[in-house]
DNA sequence: CTGTTAGCGCATTCAA
DNA sequence: TTGAATGCGCTAACAG
């Protein structure tokens, strides 16, 4: 690979002129500029971003942080943010970390020694857990599709409390009022599509039941354990919300092995609608995020944070707030009515 | 971020003498060792690798071109390759070309500029067009999952020809002769799974019938459609090898929609294994595919390559070949038997 | 064993 | 407008 001073003396210049027509930083007499630029071409050279990135200190790479890559729901939420990042002239290293709170550290540490520009963060985070990194780092950090609590690091996602408040009513708006509820652990698919969960019992003027509501990890085969549980009450719900497409597939063969019939004998409605939903027979009935846009928009969002930051690095204080970066980004849900959700009949 | 000045400062030695504990490259006496240490831990010292991939020439960075992330055998295969990556200290970059073969020259050409270490393509490319590229790079590449024609570029996969000729002898084991092929028009979907396909006839004394072959790219609306065209036919076959459970699923559907069984009236096989072919009713009967293991066995090698070419960089034209390394892992397939594949009753 | 020095490839002052 | 010189943070050769 040619280098710089390798195209500076083919072109006759110095190399300060050949990095000034790469640039376009400074006005360079057309004579000399076409010389370059066919130095350039005949060695094909290209500028070692590396060197770039030491001397700018800017790397244009952004790390995602996802706790498994190969979940359908992940890899779409990269997807998207790959393909603004690409657009935008930026790398993604992705820093798949297994729910591993040890390797999250790991690529915490790698990220800070390769200087990535910004962080995307696809899953739950407590602030205790981010402090240590934020103290020192000073890297734009987002969070993407599940929000942290209590804190004004920027998000993009969904509004998850009324997603799942929107599904539950839709059950109860076919006339169910016994509803099941498989929900996770952590922040977003626990705390708050359980909440939403609650709140749309208690509009309603349902009860909460206890009893009817499971704690499982997401996943096909935990959906299936779930469903598991809940028939062997002795009158099990005549409807159940998900709160993951996964759990709700799932829970759909756990019913159907048991003979039942979905949504005869018991209705179902998920939630992401992830590409598995349109596959399963019967076809899930769920809420739909539009994950690749989540993913689209959380690039776009940490880039512009990334070059806010570089502009005004050096006027420390500039009270453009006027102008502050807006850093909530709320996109609309929907309910997609497939096949697994019916009208309660009298019984 | 702390530099190395500064902890040299700070523990009262030289900066070589820093560098020489972060990397254990030299002896450095207990008493300083000590003091380094704890500079490095008071000020939360990261040496910064952009420094280190400019003067060692290494960035222990790999890039990862894949069609589509958001398919789940590319993100099966990527998060193989990401947790070997992992284990070695590479970062893996990834590179989505969505099929465009203008994306990937932008991808080869920011690849280039970041110099990353290696590469691994997860689909297609013909030899021309890797040609340009190789001529400059002399960067390590490798293939996973999907051979390219004609090359001693290193590969990882599974012997393609042989696990479709697997796929179709089970059709015929189980009394089929009219076997329809849904096939793609790429290199290991079309050209090799095809193959296997037509020795398994030919090795049986079955004709091959064009009629009941039939071209489409992946994907489930397209197995979908590949189905109709198959049932339109007067007097259908009764079973139907389908290059990948995508395909399968799709094909599936299209049955179950037009009233017909599976298997009773119609046996399906697919390719792949992928999660899917677990989740639709009936289970998907597929080839399976190690893929995780393929990601991680292609990393494998890569890093192989490239920490062997680091080392035999200087003495050029050691005749070291004896241990030359392997460059084609064939992992092995397997068949798995589940619910779409039926003995032929007599008709 | 330790410190001084040069230089990786580039952007950017500062003079001319 | 252009070129020479400086330095980004680090490693490695060299001398002590």
């Amino acid at each position: 690979m040619p280098n710089i001073k390798m195209i500076a003396r083919k072109a006759g210049v110095s190399i300060s002129t050949v990095s000034r027509v790469m640039n376009g930083s400074k006005p360079v007499s057309p004579e000399l500029e076409k010389r370059v630029y066919e130095a350039v071409k005949q060695m094909d050279y290209k500028p070692n971003s590396i060197a770039r990135s030491l001397i700018l200190n800017k790397t244009n790479l952004i790390g995602v942080v996802v706790p498994d890559v190969s979940n359908s729901f992940h890899a779409q939420l990269l997807s998207g943010i790959e393909a603004y990042a690409a657009e935008a002239e930026y790398g993604v290293i992705i820093c798949n970390v297994y729910r591993s709170w040890e390797k999250q550290q790991k690529y915490f540490n790698l990220m800070l020694e390769r200087h990535v520009d910004g962080i995307i963060l696809l899953h739950d985070n407590t602030l205790e857990e981010l402090a240590a990194f934020q103290k020192i780092s000073n890297t734009p950090i987002l969070f993407a599709s599940v929000p942290i609590k209590g804190s004004e690091i920027p998000f993009v996602g969904i509004d998850e409390v009324k997603a799942a408040y929107d599904a539950v009513c839709h059950l109860i708006a076919k006339g169910h009022r016994e509803i099941g509820l498989i929900r996770g652990e952590c922040y977003a698919l626990g705390t708050l599509r359980g909440e939403g969960y609650r709140r749309a019992l208690e509009d309603n003027g349902i009860p909460f039941r206890e009893e009817i509501v499971v704690h499982r990890p997401s996943g096909v085969e935990y959906g299936y354990q779930a469903m598991e549980e809940l028939l062997k009450l002795e009158s099990h719900p005549s409807a159940v919300f998900c709160v993951s497409d996964e759990i709700a597939v799932g829970a759909l063969d756990c019913v159907l092995d048991r003979g039942l019939r979905v949504p005869e004998d018991i209705s179902l409605i998920g939630f992401d609608d992830i590409d598995l939903s349109q596959v399963v027979r019967p076809k899930l009935t769920t809420v739909h995020q539009p994950i690749h846009e989540i993913g689209r928009e959380s690039a776009r969002l940490l880039i512009d944070l990334i070059e806010r930051k570089g502009k005004t690095a050096g006027k420390s204080g500039t009270p453009e707030a006027a102008e502050e970066i807006c850093t909530r980004i709320i996109l609309d849900h929907s309910l997609v009515e497939r096949e697994t959700v019916m009208e309660k009949t009298e019984s």
